[in-house]
DNA sequence: ATGCATGCAAATGCTTTGCAGCGTG
DNA sequence: CACGCTGCAAAGCATTTGCATGCAT
């Protein structure tokens, strides 16, 4: 795992700063969704974990990932409407969402990178970070005929 | 309702354009979001358009948000694991959202309005609309001892 | 030792769906 | 006049919660 990229120290130290104790829930919770390349839903993350410790109950798996959010190490991704998905919050990258399908499709922007972060949202509080949010149609919603409604999403 | 610069007009246009036929529902519910500040939950759109149409029902509200959505006259907010909130997609905001109580704040930045769409975005389909996404700790949760819990946001 | 975290299972609602009647185009 | 849209009520299901036990600190 620590192929990835991903820094389990990382997650060890930010469980113990937030006064969170480490348990091997988390640590596998965490594990699968920062290798995930998509955005798991919450039985997809369910489904991976369970294949390490078979024990694992599906609001373990809901509680430790508010837990991450909540520390910043994971972000929920909604496709609104749709149920919850989670990010990593390494590597930045953005967003684009069909507005017909509800996709979502990841992209990453140098140019954006290197863009401030605006003043005024530092007024609410710490950034922990930004990514942009783009709507649109995909191009599986452009066709014509290809009447994807959202619960069935053809995909993409 | 044309004084807070909202045009009917485009909503009519846009129903048509769609194929979609224009009904009393669709009218005052897009004007209920339109007209807000914040980012209503479906009651509470479903409330204020009930005081104009006592007979609209719920699901009517969810089938027409879902519809204004998909033709990209408002947008699903989530407040990610809370209920799905609205947008409506006049003035381009971005938003702050705390990772720990959830809350969401509006905020308008010039620099980022002229901000181009990167073109990795263009190449999913058709570009809409864009906003950015920034997540971190509002200035409630930063205090200690506010641990403010998901689902009991003390507000912000 | 001390409590936070986990599992289990039941509860909670938000959201969706089927269908008959109505209103728009 | 035809078909999409609405309302109603019931179903579906993702997500949450209470509690006793286990484990990290």
């Amino acid at each position: 795992m620590e192929a990835s990229g991903i820094s389990m120290d990382d997650l060890l130290d930010s469980l113990r700063r937030s006064g969170l104790r480490v348990t091997p829930q988390r640590l596998e919770v965490y594990r699968v969704v920062a290798v995930s390349k998509s955005h798991p839903s919450v039985v997809e993350i369910y489904e991976a974990v369970r294949r390490i410790i078979p024990s694992i109950s599906m609001d373990t798996v809901y509680r430790t990932l508010w837990t991450l959010s909540q520390i910043g190490l994971t972000s929920p991704v909604s496709s609104s409407g749709d149920r919850v998905r989670f990010d990593s919050n390494r590597s930045p990258h953005h967003h684009f969402i069909c507005a017909k399908c509800g996709e979502i499709r990841d992209f990453t922007s140098g140019s954006l990178d290197d863009m401030p972060i605006p003043r005024e949202a530092g007024d609410f509080g710490d950034v922990w970070g930004a990514h942009l949010e783009i709507r649109g149609l995909c191009r599986n919603c452009r066709k014509p005929g290809r009447n994807s409604k959202r619960k069935e999403p053809e995909h993409g």
